[in-house]
DNA sequence: CACAAAGTTTAGCATTGGCTAAACTATATG
DNA sequence: CATATAGTTTAGCCAATGCTAAACTTTGTG
């Protein structure tokens, strides 16, 4: 009995293990995948217009991208626009795939398009390849 | 041109601060769904028990358990069990329900226990009601 | 080309959520 | 019933993510 509950916990906290994890790499997603959409849609990422559709304050956006050049991501200088690295690229790429295949799913799903954006920003951080590839066949047959 | 981009932003950023919204309520929601199932389970809740299962110090688990009873979702005496007020036995159920339909909705998708477990834990927290009622719908068909 | 306006960064603060080590309390047993 | 052991809390640290106000650059205009 005890050692089948110990066992449940040890499930248990994995799970949750997992989720704290994604939220520390969440932030860095959200911030390359928003730098690419604006290098590709005006030609420039610049910290302001990240701030404007992050919704934080343009300083917030000067320390994470200084945390974000220190971990390989992005390069900039002061006072110009920013730039995504190899790695950068790659995973802005992941996470634009990601995204669109979830938010893609809520719509086959039947949900409006205004939930559909919103929930799969939230939902897009914390689906696994296997769910992921379980959504794309549905929106295969369905969508 | 300049104006639609504006507009475009401000809806992106309602996304992103809703996500953000919910990453404060989740540990909230986490913690009193947890002790709501030891409560049942087990016949009490102890901090001890409510760390092992979340992957976190005990420590931890005390200074969050302080913010939570600020909150009015839980009450406690040093060196007791936790116990749940009237809302957090609301938030705890509110969650445990989310969880099963999201749980259930992912299996009835095809996905294995283990994922289904694990990815759970994570999207619970991001479905709005529409998505929530879109899967419980999927899941009467195809459950 | 000087200077005002617009844009960006720095400084300094708060909160959340983690940790370890040390102190303290409760409990179980000899 | 005294005390060792198990369980809990406190103290004090750190990193991440947010903010505002002040300082500093860049840029566009007269």
């Amino acid at each position: 009995m005890k050692r089948k509950l110990q066992a449940a916990a040890k499930i248990r906290s994995a799970a949750f293990r997992r989720v704290r994890a994604d939220h520390t790499s969440e932030l860095a997603a959200d911030y390359v995948e928003l730098i690419a959409e604006l290098i590709e849609e005006k030609g420039e990422a610049r910290g302001t217009d990240v701030a404007l559709r992050l919704g934080v304050a343009n300083a917030t956006v000067v320390k994470t991208l200084k945390r974000l050049q220190d971990g390989g991501l992005v390069t900039q200088e002061p006072y110009r626009s920013i730039f995504l690295t190899e790695s950068g690229w790659h995973l802005a790429d992941a996470g634009q795939r990601k995204h669109k295949i979830v938010e893609s799913f809520l719509l086959a799903l039947g949900v409006s398009t205004e939930t559909a954006r919103i929930d799969s920003e939230g939902i897009e951080h914390h689906v696994s390849e296997e769910t992921l590839k379980a959504m794309a066949k549905f929106v295969a047959r369905n969508g």
